[in-house]
DNA sequence: CGGGCGTTTGAATCAAATCAATTGGAGTGG
DNA sequence: CCACTCCAATTGATTTGATTCAAACGCCCG
């Protein structure tokens, strides 16, 4: 497949650095099981209180809307209640990509903080509803309400490590896989908010979706072509924007399935 | 070359949001050019102002150190006072991916608010000094200082809008374009920390930085060939793992040039 | 009903991965 | 100091996964 080089030096880890704080190493073994400490919220408990403390405008968007764009001057961040949002970069020489997707609780708009102005675009794919939190407001609540600002923090950490995860995701899997990984994410994302997984809506064309995974089109039609081949996925009677996911474990096995080597056909047998 | 594709859709403007704040619209084509507004603050200042406002704690690290690891209890944020650092992710099924690299004036441990826990590994490439900044201790600086908060705002910002343009990257770029822009990036970090970008040696082999930059490490090797082959680059005598850079411009071209469809072989003569 | 997308699928091509062989230092120890 | 090993890097030959080019289909909408 891609590169599965090694990326290690000596693997030494340093003297723990004093004592500063307690809490054990607790070793990457242990970390992947259990989520004990995660976000402490449920997204609707989150929304709930930027609503009752910021008060914020809302704006209804539809699809195609743009909520900012690139060096357009930074003044607010924005929550997604409701709708499905792209994130989209754009360089020097006309090259364009899609490098997000955002949902329900989501916050938009963290880019553009340190150059004062954003430096991408945010366009809703479909209706919704869009909170605007202007900085400046934020940051004065934040002062009275520290919960507000381990919020705000908690959410631009999730990014961080979310796009980490992306690059990761198109540096390391073959363009089935990575189509495979993508509808796994949504289908979590999907859930996360509460909403069916089984079955749902591509919201996006397979030219958006190969924008976003680092392919073209035809490589993203036929990795779902190959997904339903294999029963991991199905289409609905209406149409190829509707999938059926039965189990999204099929996702992972799937990519998983693809990773390894050479299938060694059928060891026992051998 | 990779996907030129369209991602937009309808590209019409929302009603500007009400009026909560001022400041034009200030359109992408203005944003391109001059940074005006940008970080008020050069490397520098931050570092002293880190150190004056937290007295934090110093630690020297050296080569193949790990400053925390992936599954580690979240409990403090890094402040990267000299040395080179990798950010290293791994999933579940062992693939592992360098996702960023790290210098001074550099942040490390974003990653970790979210989950409580860090969810990468940070690693020394070389002798350095780390300081150390317990978050809660950064919380309770940054209640009497708002211009602490701004800072680490604006650290966080810039690098989820990194971490975009790394995406963008490896998706849009063939892969001598790519390692021409590593190139670039690398001496542009140097040059904002007041190093010598002219001649600089290479902290990574050929396997990390392809592995960084989603390709192999004879693709690399090839790709600096070429750049040396084309007089961008050049090796000092001392061995290929250090580069002279006489013009950064010249490697920007070599980008734009790989991105050029087909040359259209001399347009005049023809 | 016809035009325009978005999608699918096949065939040809190409860029990058893989496989393989060689070179070149850096470090070690006789 | 030189022989030796080890590892990084280079370069060539070959394979392969993905792009490109092309044709056809299905669907929505006027």
């Amino acid at each position: 497949m891609l590169n599965t080089a090694t990326a290690t030096a000596s693997p030494r880890v340093i003297s723990k650095f004093g004592s500063t704080f307690s809490g054990a190493p607790a070793a990457r073994a242990a970390a992947n099981g259990t989520t004990e400490a995660d976000s402490p919220r449920s997204i609707a408990d989150t929304l709930k209180m930027l609503s009752d403390l910021l008060a914020p405008q809302r704006r209804v968007v539809h699809a195609g809307d743009v909520i900012y764009q690139s060096g357009e001057r930074f003044g607010a961040l924005y929550i997604l209640n409701s709708g499905f949002f792209k994130i989209v970069n754009q360089s020097a020489d006309g090259r364009e990509q899609v490098v997000g997707l955002k949902l329900r609780g989501d916050w938009l708009g963290f880019d553009g903080i340190a150059r004062r102005q954003y430096s991408c675009d945010a366009v809703a794919m479909d209706t919704g509803e869009v909170w605007v939190i202007p900085y400046g407001t934020l940051m004065a609540a934040c002062a009275e309400q520290a919960s507000l600002l381990t919020l705000l923090h908690e959410a631009m950490s999730r990014e961080i490590a979310h796009d980490r995860d992306s690059l990761m995701s198109v540096c390391t899997l073959p363009a089935d896989a990575r189509v495979a990984d993508f509808l796994r994410y949504w289908a979590e994302s999907l859930a996360d908010r509460g909403m069916r997984t089984d079955q749902f809506t591509l919201r996006m064309t397979r030219a958006e979706i190969g924008n976003y995974l680092g392919m073209t089109l035809e490589t993203v039609s036929r990795a779902l072509s190959k997904l339903a081949r294999d029963k991991v996925i199905a289409f609905t009677e209406k149409g190829r924007r509707d999938v059926k996911i039965a189990d999204v474990k099929a996702l992972s096995d799937f990519v998983q399935r693809c990773l390894a080597p050479t299938p060694t056909p059928v060891p026992t047998l051998q």
